[in-house]
DNA sequence: CTGTACTCTTGATCTGGGTCAAAGTTTCAA
DNA sequence: TTGAAACTTTGACCCAGATCAAGAGTACAG
């Protein structure tokens, strides 16, 4: 049911209610025992819809293994995603009940759940879980901004370039890092799902690809096998100043 | 040096360091008592920078009156708004040292300011503000990936009309609105900046702003003075699905 | 295997919005 | 009142990326 990924976090910390990796250390045992009552497991499949948007949402949770992604939708059918959710990140707004955006799973998905009013309940009662929350609201809000400038001023080469620099820095625990520093990854989206993060077609992704292996800055083996001989490189296609320092 | 507006303000609660009048109720004579030794004014000139990107920030405050944007920039100049700071609006970010983005004053501006590691300290004591500030952090982020759809997928006039449409929200309390149900307010942003909100040129902007005009869907009076006579309308050329919900 | 349904690539063409240029408006200092 | 600077509008032209179209891998059910 849990996989090796999902495993590894657990030995940090299975029951942190928000980003286990980083918050763990300030956890009491006393919360741990009473999350441990509210605390269950879901599991998605590749494609399936964890939440619609306006659904009534009645968990928050985290990811704990496998990539999920918020997308908004036009009734025409254009859609744009505006975050992407991978193994550690939070999902849910305490304090509302309905969803905001569709959260699809875009690989087989696992995710730790909590009922919502018992964790708002807790959350209540312990300061630093409403704090370690805000600290990753505001993280979240810094990645979405920086977002905006990709969407609003960056060319669709640019575009890719800073959609694989994010994967490969945010990727980096999964990665393969080898004794030359080149950076190897399996791409966890489609070429539609990049254009929708992108606000591009999925023709013009796959033209910049091609361009950009054609060009060396990467190597494709595959559709989805990437590997990076040179990291500065892909900043630099990105326009990235300094190493951009996207989903901090 | 406070103008009518935010006298308005303080009428409710002028010493609540977040969003004045949202969270009055909740503050307590002692908290306020503490704040008042640590909260300060600051006024800056339209075009003022109030901080630059990557300096060292050492508070924390809320607009009082007057509109500031954030935005970043890269190397060669290209700039992207990715916020807009209107009366009530909370900035900076407890526990980072250093500012994300620039902040400039597009108009005359008033902030109540608070040093931050007194800030930080009542942040501590008093769980309530950084529940507070997760409430509200939740609601910019909600805001911010709203707009990533704006960016990412709309037209240009669409974009226009989506702009249009949320300053006439968010101004909402000092907008005129007539008997007939027409709005009436003023741009506070130039050509310019509005085209930095929304990734587009200034030409483009000043294109469709006339264009929208043509229609009908907009009456301009000089520059700046417009007034909407059907808000459905333009929600419509938005591309908004119902009423649109922009910044909430 | 083999057919069917995806996903991805590549080519040809079109167009929305960018770029460049020029002139009209405001604003405000002197 | 006048002149200069800043902001805005409008026109002409161009190009990055969209759209339309046709194949080429790939995956997997039967």
């Amino acid at each position: 049911m849990l996989n090796e990924r999902s495993l590894t976090i657990s030995q940090e910390c299975a029951d942190c209610p928000i980003r286990h990796r980083a918050v763990c250390a300030r956890c009491e045992s006393d919360e741990l025992e009473r999350l441990e009552e509210i605390k269950y497991y879901r599991k998605f499949e590749a494609g399936q819809t964890v939440i619609w948007s306006g659904d009534r949402m009645d968990f928050v949770g985290s990811v704990v293994s496998g990539i999920a992604t918020l997308t908004q939708t036009m009734e025409d059918g254009r859609t744009q995603m505006v975050g992407l959710l991978l193994p550690s990140d939070f999902v849910g707004r305490p304090g509302r009940t309905s969803a905001a955006y569709d959260v699809v799973a875009t690989t087989d998905l696992v995710m730790c759940c909590f009922r919502k009013s018992p964790f708002e309940e807790m959350m209540r009662q312990t300061p630093h879980i409403a704090q370690r929350l805000l600290e990753m609201t505001l993280d979240e809000l810094d990645a979405a901004r920086e977002w905006m400038l990709v969407l609003g001023r960056k060319t669709a080469r640019e575009k890719i370039a800073s959609l694989l620099s994010i994967i490969a820095r945010r990727d980096a625990s999964i990665n393969m890092r080898t004794a030359t520093g080149t950076l190897v990854f399996d791409l966890p989206l489609t070429r539609e799902a990049m254009a929708d993060y992108l606000g591009l077609t999925l023709e013009t992704v796959s033209r910049q690809i091609s361009a950009l292996k054609k060009d060396g800055v990467i190597e494709l083996e595959g559709k989805r096998h990437v590997t990076i001989p040179d990291m500065t490189r892909l900043l630099d296609e990105a326009g990235d100043d300094s190493d951009g320092g996207l989903f901090a």
